[in-house]
DNA sequence: AAATAGTTTCAGATTGATCTGAAAGTTCAG
DNA sequence: CTGAACTTTCAGATCAATCTGAAACTATTT
């Protein structure tokens, strides 16, 4: 029988690859995360594979990503020739390389494409019906509009990305003075 | 050959459907949401099927989901027993529909997890060797610094969706004076 | 109350994403 | 250079999400 302390731990990495589904990424990178932010040590490959049930190659492919993603750190120890690995504990930066990684993915391509349909939808105007006109109008105030909000968006986390170090605090000073 | 108009209504379309993986809906869903956004009426049901290419069950099941987020309405004419659907254009309202309905499906899931995670870890901690009782503080240090921030996290939210009509401009408030 | 127009449901088919495991690749010690 | 320790890759297997289409259902008209 695990103790209460395996089956809290358990609970979070199975809630937190549950999760995953919202976030774009898949359900095993979110457990690796999670067993990773909550371990006191750096864990090889193995204890990884034995800790989450996965193969080698899932383990592997995984592990990568979230490399890339910046959400945790390759170690090595001295006489050891396996790799360790460690998340990030700092919940701030956490959010950040979540936030730049998913700006990059989301906001980036979306405000590129909606320029794209606009400039696209411009072209040939002269050769539609008045009916057709009226159309591509409110087509282009739509496509206007969202737009705005986007880059608005894109600014502001913008601005949460090159904040330094306020962290939490400057999240806490956006609120209301409650 | 489709005109210029055509073929930027589609692209918008597609783009849109493809960021659905990272917004935790399906891909027609999004692309419905995006082909009602952009069009200057109402469709009904088999004006959906035919653009994007999907059954009645389909259309039926992701016209009702987006309902439930609020995103579209269904509207009647008068000597016409079709239902018509309208989504919202107000990019403000669609994007408070969108942040009320992941923040009740992710924010406060993982925190009311975390307090769960907290209390039973919290179980049994007398009969933990000094090693394990080591572990388990660094494990409930972690679990607090997330809730922190996710609590900082769902007040802003609710500063946002709680803030009336203000809209964009607030966004726009927020950022520093470039 | 029967016919018609439209909508919803859901079992099974389809599709796409993820995972496995073995082979290939890499790195390092001796 | 060779072997040992470890990591990465990828073709095929598995699994889960989504979609179809026909039947059931609901509402309206005559």
């Amino acid at each position: 029988m695990p103790s209460a302390l395996e089956r809290s731990k358990a609970l979070f990495i199975r809630r937190w690859g549950e999760l995953s589904g919202y976030w774009g990424i898949n359900r095993t990178m979110a457990e690796l995360h999670a067993l990773l932010y909550i371990s006191a040590e750096p864990l090889c490959t193995d204890d990884i594979m034995a800790a989450l049930q996965i193969s080698r190659g899932n383990a592997s492919m995984n592990i990568r990503q979230l490399v890339d993603w910046g959400l945790i750190t390759r170690q090595h120890r001295k006489g050891d020739r396996k790799e360790y690995f460690a998340a990030e504990t700092d919940v701030w930066e956490m959010f950040q390389c979540i936030v730049r990684e998913r700006r990059r993915r989301e906001v980036e391509p979306i405000i590129e494409t909606i320029e794209r349909c606009r400039k696209m939808a411009a072209e040939e105007l002269e050769t539609l019906s008045e009916a057709e006109r009226q159309q591509a109008e409110i087509y282009g105030r739509r496509l206007n509009d969202l737009a705005e909000f986007l880059n608005a968006v894109n600014a502001l986390l913008n601005a949460l990305l090159s904040s330094g170090q306020p962290g939490i605090e400057m999240l806490k000073a956006i609120l209301p003075p409650s």
